[in-house]
DNA sequence: TCCGTTTTAGCACGACCGTTCGTTACGGCG
DNA sequence: CGCCGTAACGAACGGTCGTGCTAAAACGGA
């Protein structure tokens, strides 16, 4: 029983970091049982099918993402340094080795129905909803002007870490994260009261 | 010979309509031999082999794109109206069935050393010539102001398109164009002289 | 109309896909 | 010690993948 937990858990972590890679329709339960030193079928019988497994993929990430950077930043005092360091760790988790899963998962499945898209769907509205509450709580503060739009400031600072990544991942442009952060600055010099 | 080249450019018409929603390495010869009532033989003796079929998706899409957006917006007089027409003519580029193959393929294959990276990286890096090149135009013409940093301008609007992406194409937000239309007039007037 | 050159189909291949099944090794509890 | 549920394995399944090979069909210039 525990036994069982750690191996799930070390699956999950293998899958997530081969799905940046290959995306989670190129998850291959062959390669990856490869890759964790099981048999294909050992691996299988933790999942059941193909699609739990990816689904288990986006959900352990998700709590990977909620623990490594909404759940630190939230400590910080509400308002602009909560956003800051939100943003500052955003830009962390998507710099290691082999970038956010969420991204390109995003893309990859926005034109493909199904429980999959269903629950990347619900992610990033939860996402975005983390983003605009957080500054509406500047806005509370005084931190950001009363009459701006913080869903509109969600999607820009998205758009800001999307372009990141291609910047910085596609490009391997070095300036990437000075010119995000750069963008940042600007936006919150923008809705600062 | 003539038929030839008809059929090879209705095969990689519709891989490109097909890539857009599985990516690139969702491509399947044998489903995209059904779509275009073509034996998987007779389809595969057009490219030799998956890989080059793959690249002249790109190529092809690439040229696509150039006539649907760089060319007409090249017509434009120089400065803002160039990259005015640039950007209305990327939204609707990116608003169509199945949205911009371009997109999926740059994070897909972020990751994926290769040719089709290489050549993805090298469509990329044109692209961020092309825009900052008519951003530069518009300092030129007294538009923008002068200490303006063009590839920076290129990174934010690109943000702006890839989040709008997310917004419209995952997320199905209506007002997805509208954000993105302010984002980009806010890009504009803050860099306007 | 005929001939040479594309262009397409048919068939087969080895590899790998996701999945199933029966069986074996392991670990905690009586 | 033996028991039993969990965990992992190996072999095999039907199917599809990308890729060759060969022959038929369709085309286009003479």
């Amino acid at each position: 029983m525990r036994k069982g937990e750690a191996t799930r858990s070390t699956i999950l972590d293998e899958a997530s970091r081969l799905a940046s890679q290959v995306g989670l329709g190129g998850l291959t339960i062959g390669s990856l049982a490869t890759q964790t030193e099981l048999s294909k079928s050992g691996l299988f019988a933790h999942f059941g099918s193909k699609e739990s497994l990816q689904l288990e993929v986006i959900e352990h990430t998700s709590e990977r993402f909620t623990a490594a950077v909404i759940r630190p930043a939230l400590k910080e005092p509400r308002g602009e340094p909560r956003m800051r360091k939100l943003f500052e760790l955003w830009l962390e988790w998507g710099s290691v080795e082999f970038g956010c899963p969420f991204i390109s998962a995003a893309f990859e499945l926005d034109d493909q129905p199904g429980p999959l898209r269903d629950r990347m769907v619900r992610n990033q509205r939860d996402w975005v909803d983390t983003i605009s509450m957080i500054f509406s709580g500047g806005v509370t503060e005084g931190h950001f002007r009363a009459d701006a739009d913080p869903i509109q400031f969600a999607f820009d600072i998205e758009g800001v870490m999307l372009a990141f990544t291609i910047a910085s991942r596609l490009l391997g442009d070095p300036a990437a994260a000075a010119r995000a952060t750069g963008s940042f600055e600007r936006l919150l010099a923008a809705a600062a009261a």
